[in-house]
DNA sequence: TAACATTACGTAACCGGTTGCATAAGAATA
DNA sequence: TATTCTTATGCAACCGGTTACGTAATGTTA
């Protein structure tokens, strides 16, 4: 199996009649060449099956076409959406995987992509940037995109979560529901996002909107679990006023309250109505009503911003903030008494 | 705010009184070097925060740090243990991503992957390598692992199907079920890996050693989604000799038949034992019993195959065979008729 | 002590593209 | 037709490490 030389630019040059110059002006569409040249190097790096060496321009140019991404976790439809997104519209580069789980992992992590200088953009997803870490990567001048995530001066691309918890809880009210709780999940759970907060916010101004008086007791708050939101809706059911509806942070949440439900004999929807949020994989298979946060969505944007920004080289720190969709499905419906009237 | 000059290897060279052939020696730890030069260069470097440019050595060494990972899919917990283990254990590289759906796809990725030259170590995850890409992949001398997968020359992690489904439907036999049947996969809907047909095989080997005569009617297709698998539950509960078992070829499928059963007024365990196998985290949500493929050993195993194979330059062609092992959850009994003796 | 081996480090070519400057050919203008 | 301006392309230095080869200094052996 013998080993094929490497084909340099050398090589395409001297097949198409031309000097490396020229060839590396046809590769990176500098003018001044004409078009009979520029179809002759691009023939000849076709059928040669040429791929310029990445370590020879990045050395001279001084920039690569690495982007990393850095993330707390890589895992989920949000992930692969944001991936698949990144790899349709960014096709001449190479995404770099940078994972940090805790604090004091993301600042070396950020310290070490600051050093090496091999990125040419950075997207930093579901995590914050602290101060300290803006200081250490404003050594770089690269384009960062925050996605799932909000930041001052960075561009930026995140959910509405109080708006999305606001349309859940409305949608709840609107089929005539006035006994609404909530199974919420402790921002401690969930990296330290303020996820929790905001949908809980949601919930409360919808139900302010409505004239409905908030009741304390209607407001659990565990671990972002299924096991957690079982125990808490259990408590729901059980109480001398129970809830006609339970609004769930997350879809796994959601499913811990069916399962309450199950357990307690009541019949969704018919003696109680489920919320869920996320719109996972599961939730169809549990017909359960949830919001639907638009992933593709939100990759596209990002994707847009850091190709602007890397266009033009300046920071826009634009901040698009992208709102849930409700998706009905059957762990919905009016209550009993409404449909009494 | 200040841009810093980037710092070369001249610098240091010429802060430690020496040249940069000294420093580089240094740097990767060649011999020849006296203890105080050794000592002075390393303290130069620590001081001026020295990281050598990752272009310029791997243009000089045509040899990279970083590793590629070619997957058709970068979605759930095998992705994300795979990732976290990597990432532990070769902290010093950096992972780049390549996703390839499609068979041409692939090839388009290989090509590129052999002729950038970049990488010091490839991971193909969940996908075959054919004759075709063998041939290209050949001029590149780099370690490659496989996972999910088998190939005959580079080495491999991967899961034992057959013995999984063998393990799934033996302890259904051992609970005393005679008639159970399968809710499989067609390979088609699944990459076109041999998965399902292993599984399948599994099955029937289980039966053969129990001497209980495999009945075609027992044996469901279609795809693996949960709406298909409920669409062949259906069937066999309705049908005029209902097994008083099934094995499902995934999770999702099994929750597929979980509903076929509740639809038909059936209990789980009472009136229908189900197995499951993958163990994603909505079976213990279901409470299903299921086979576990232990992700974290995956990972460690192939790592560390891939660090032998990078340290001695030599392509090992080793092939590590991983059992899954039984879940036992409340979905599985013993059949009525077996209770009643 | 001369001859040879070893150790420690310098010299300079090299990796494969990129780009400022030079230049030749053709077009436009005088 | 002579001159100036474009346009298309060549020339060669350069990016920042790496390494084969050369050499001076020191150690070893006859």
């Amino acid at each position: 199996m013998e080993r094929k030389k490497k084909i340099t630019i050398y090589d395409i040059a001297r097949l198409a009649g031309v000097t490396t110059a020229t060839v590396s002006r046809v590769m990176n569409g500098k003018p001044g060449i004409s078009a009979a040249t520029r179809d002759r190097v691009t023939a000849v790096m076709r059928e040669q099956r040429y791929f310029p060496s990445a370590a020879a321009s990045g050395l001279r140019k001084k920039r690569t076409r690495e982007i990393g991404i850095l993330s707390p976790f890589f895992i989920g439809d949000f992930f692969l959406k944001i991936f698949e997104s990144l790899h349709r519209q960014l096709k001449d580069f190479d995404l770099i995987l940078y994972n940090a789980q805790t604090p004091a992992h993301r600042q070396e992590v950020i310290d070490r992509i600051v050093a090496e200088e091999k990125l040419c953009a950075l997207i930093v997803a579901s995590t914050p940037i602290l101060l300290q870490e803006e200081m250490t990567l404003s050594g770089l001048r690269i384009p960062i995109v925050m996605l799932e995530a909000r930041h001052p001066t960075y561009s930026s691309v995140d959910y509405d979560h109080q708006i999305g918890a606001f349309k859940a809880v409305s949608h709840l009210i609107e089929l005539g529901h006035r006994d609404i709780a909530i199974v919420g999940g402790k921002p401690e759970t969930r990296l330290y996002s303020p996820i929790g907060k905001e949908r809980l916010k949601g919930y409360r101004m919808a139900l302010a909107m409505a004239g409905i008086p908030a009741k304390d007791d209607y407001v659990m708050s565990g671990d972002w679990t299924s096991v957690d939101a079982r125990e808490g809706a259990r408590t729901l059911l059980q109480s001398r006023k129970p809830p006609t509806a339970i609004f769930a942070t997350s879809d796994v949440q959601a499913a811990g309250v069916l399962m309450a439900a199950m357990e307690a004999g009541m019949r969704v929807p018919q003696d109680l109505s489920v919320v869920g949020y996320d719109n996972i994989p599961f939730a169809e298979f549990l017909s359960l009503t949830t919001m639907w946060q638009h992933h593709d969505l939100l990759a596209r944007n990002a994707t847009n911003l850091l190709l602007e920004e890397m266009h033009t080289g300046i920071r826009t720190g634009e901040h698009v903030i992208l709102q849930p969709e409700l998706v009905t499905r059957a762990s919905t419906a009016a209550p009993r008494q409404a449909r009494r009237k």
